[in-house]
DNA sequence: TCTTGACATGTCACTCCTTACATGTCAATC
DNA sequence: GATTGACATGTAAGGAGTGACATGTCAAGA
């Protein structure tokens, strides 16, 4: 019941690191740092916190103009955090359209595959600019997930390419033809 | 509305590759060739195949022992299929709790994210594992999703060693003096 | 002064997905 | 004959996540 969470501890881990925010900031580091990795906009961070301060993981500092409100991480929730992170075993549910596209695409006609093919790489290219250009602009936090997406963007690409050379290639090796190769 | 509905896809797409099914077979197939790229389970599943026989995607084409149902997709379903795999540009929302941990490593001592990451490691190693027995079991299908993972799968274990070799250098590396590094 | 746009917080309805529960058939083995 | 395990289908409660809507502050510029 209380195993998952990982918006908690996302939420959890950009406090402990950048020090007390208010929803507002948080959505907007989620927007910043972390969208390769976790999203979360705040129509979902808002209850979260509230619920989180009542579970006593975060306090609500004080309301400044605006009506905002600072969240603080406390003692028990920095506690947690470390726990989850030592023990947590990661789970992953991958539900990526581009694979599914990926998967399908033998239903497809050659030229029909090469234009999806083509859609889905101009996507992984345009995600991987987005990480190259980020500057350490989290100092030290991002670092290693950063590494992470630039190590996988680049696969993703050359896949792309790769996929895309054998469905042009001089010897016309057609998705239909595709079954007894390799 | 009726723009995302990835579920009825992978299902429209299993049918149309392998002919009628019921939704225990198509079940099985989630686990057995689609499982890296689609999760469903049975309980999503039943339900999903009984709207989409409402929708005329699919058909209820006889029943046969224990109460088994057949569905084979319509023609009404092989065009939406078609539709949108060429028309739908693939979004992903990345929630992977191997990244955020990865995310959130300077957090820890070193001891501790050496343990962290080995523990991802051996996740991703066991991922590309699967993947890598994987035979050309279905047989056109899921050959370029597949390739697709296994770029991935190999660049997110090089990520993982790199990161693990960086963590025990010899000139160690600490994960607290890596500001000012790359 | 007024309008624009960033700041700031929230609710609600809905979809998607998971977990646990519930039921029953049929073939093979003990 | 009884038990086990694969086959086969479902429901219901609840958590997670999205999109639309709603509200209000404050600073800067036209």
């Amino acid at each position: 019941m209380l195993t998952y969470m990982s918006l908690r501890i996302a939420l959890l881990g950009l406090l402990d690191a950048t020090g007390p925010a208010s929803g507002y900031d948080l959505a907007k580091s989620f927007e910043r740092s972390l969208n390769h990795v976790w999203q979360a906009g705040h129509t979902q961070i808002y209850p979260e916190l509230v619920k989180m301060a009542a579970d006593g993981l975060v306090a609500v500092e004080s309301e400044g103009a605006r009506g905002r409100k600072l969240y603080a991480i406390t003692p028990e929730g920095a506690s947690r955090l470390r726990s989850w992170l030592v023990e947590r075993e990661p789970t992953s549910a991958p539900r990526s359209e581009a694979a599914l596209q990926a998967f399908l695409l033998p239903l497809l006609d050659r030229e029909s595959a090469i234009v999806v093919v083509e859609r889905i790489r101009a996507q992984f290219a345009e995600r991987l600019a987005v990480l190259e250009c980020k500057p350490r602009d989290t100092s030290r936090f991002g670092r290693y997930a950063l590494r992470l997406g630039l190590a996988q963007g680049h696969a993703s690409l050359a896949w792309a390419d790769e996929t895309l050379a054998e469905l042009r290639g001089p010897d016309a090796a057609a998705v239909d033809d595709a079954v007894g190769r390799d």
